[in-house]
DNA sequence: TTGTATGCGTTATCAA
DNA sequence: TTGATAACGCATACAA
């Protein structure tokens, strides 16, 4: 009869409601046996299990949100999905996420910082409790978003010098600073630097700041015609040392700072007949399976890309659960290490 | 005054009635003129969008998820996160579901079906109104809480002979034995055949009995000591090598159905001082972009990995807005190709 | 330890 | 075209 007063279709499925009845409870005591379940008696807690089994209900996170104004949801958005360098971080925040129940919520901002803070504005919509961005480079609105609506963030592709709340990530400008000093005191003089482009890409120009900075130390002037810029990918590596090659005929070593340039530069320079390193020196920026079985394996930086999903997911939760360990403002470097190998 | 009578203090941001006030409409109206603007006059249009402005509203899509028993989120499991075989389809289905304002959730199940059947009850609990999922094998109750929830579904990752619901992808069966074919049709007589682990790997599976197939009809007895398992990487398929070619020396072709094995392979003969494809043919499965760039350039199956995300999110938007385009049990095979180049 | 009343922020429904 | 009211399914606050 109480029923019948309702103006509206039910649509949805069985409610705790439904499972109350059937253990003879208040919804109270099944919301309690689900989620607080040490403070309801043993007899309850399993009497309201198996009214769970046996109307075979599942929980409306929607409705435990919005009523709890607490989500369990984290909202990741990353320049470009299809790209691998992202998958070791993704595994380790999903990892550390799920154990805590929470899930992740993914998309690409196609290195436009607009559509970054359109993302944001719609993960704020989705009442995400936590965000994950890749990039240090925001918009004031997305800033001014964040804010405002006061949910956590780990910025996590560089190391932010005004961070929006959090950080986890390694230095580019260092890790790429090092190589270059590391190449310069094996004695290579005519560095060339190969760069994913800069343009909208926090990571790309610090890495050629570090560069720079690396040969300013070794006492050199930087020659721009040993710096290219180009994109992902086997070919855009080959091209890069044809193009350098053209201009610097002496170029003695080359340092790709991005996805898998390194192994395009090497087999473009045994196409050439140019024994690595004698020749010429290669150097990468990540450790990517390839470059320790190509031959000769290439020398390069091991980048912590797991443990930055999984410490970022940890200190998202630890604001979200408030377990309080970690404060705004922690910006954590992860390091990097140089893995020396045939190549240079 | 009325406000004092509420128990609860308010937490959240600014709700649709701020809006509302401020516009000096009622809350219907302004989710009218944000939901169904042509509901609503021009002029009130203006008026709720300014207000929304002026006051830094943001929708919070639980509350309307809740309200309205639609959400817009799309949960996707795949068994392995870090495998960028996915990154493709992730893509293409990020693409298309962020177009029409959809969200992707995302999941990994580490190819335990009993992880994937909590991952589809984690998703219904967060009320999706969609699933992708890249097994075709699901335990008995996941099915059934689909079933019972009635979202519809695709699965990705092969051609299932008992959809769930929908499905979308090209057939592991017929693109191994096709492969193989090709390999026998090019004078090949001992084919061997690398694959990754069969176990909760219907791919793997059907992938390995393409081959034998293929064999079949070729007219040979497959040699059990022509095929073995591995796991993903380069260095699995250069001990992949190792391990056939110790077992059956007068083998001529390797087959490699798994992520990069076949440049591992490769690799291994080339350490041998083997000509590729003189001494031995080497095939692939999966067209990444390095098999293009060694030298000799592999052998390989294009697999239509982004169509199949893009298509698989039209087909779920189809049933979700009910544009009734696909319909249940829709099975579409989008089919493999060829690409012959030198390594056999 | 359990239950009652109420609200979370939105939309469905019906009336004006 | 706009508004009033009652849900959506759950958890908070407080009473018993």
């Amino acid at each position: 009869m109480e029923e019948e007063r309702s103006s509206r279709r039910r649509t949805g499925g069985i409610r705790m409601r439904d499972v109350a009845e059937r253990a003879g409870v208040s919804t109270m005591t099944v919301s309690r046996a689900l989620s607080e379940p040490a403070k309801v008696s043993q007899e309850m807690r399993e009497r309201v299990i198996r009214a769970v089994e046996e109307v075979g209900y599942l929980p409306n996170l929607l409705a435990r949100s919005l009523s709890s104004s607490r989500s369990t949801t984290v909202g990741l958005i990353v320049p470009s999905i299809d790209n691998s360098i992202y998958t070791q971080t993704l595994k380790g925040l999903s990892v550390v996420l799920r154990s805590r129940g929470f899930q992740l919520m993914i998309a690409e901002s196609g290195y436009d910082p607009s559509e970054e803070e359109d993302l944001v504005a719609a993960f704020l919509t989705q009442r995400v409790s936590g965000l994950v961005l890749h990039n240090i480079e925001h918009t004031d609105r997305a800033r001014a978003l964040i804010r405002q609506a006061g949910v956590p963030v780990v910025e996590n592709g560089n190391l932010p010098p005004e961070p929006l709340d959090m950080a986890v990530s390694y230095s580019n400008r260092e890790a790429a600073k090092a190589m270059t000093l590391h190449l310069g005191r094996l004695g290579y003089r005519k560095i060339a630097f190969a760069s994913l482009f800069a343009h909208n890409n926090d990571r790309s120009r610090d890495r050629i700041e570090g560069y720079r900075a690396a040969l300013t130390e070794l006492g050199q002037t930087p020659d721009p015609r040993l710096i290219v810029e180009t994109s992902r990918g086997l070919a855009s590596g080959a091209e890069a040392v044809v193009r350098v090659v053209q201009a610097v005929p002496e170029v003695d070593a080359f340092f790709c700072a991005g996805d898998v340039l390194a192994v395009g530069a090497l087999f473009e320079c045994q196409k050439r007949g140019w024994v690595v390193p004698r020749r010429i020196a290669i150097a990468s920026f990540d450790d990517v399976d390839l470059l320790r079985h190509v031959s000769p394996a290439v020398t390069t930086l091991r980048l912590p890309r797991y443990g930055i999903g999984e410490r970022t997911a940890q200190m998202l939760l630890g604001r979200i659960l408030d377990d309080a360990e970690y404060l705004r403002g922690s910006v954590v470097d992860l390091k990097f290490e140089i893995i020396q190998r045939e190549s240079a």
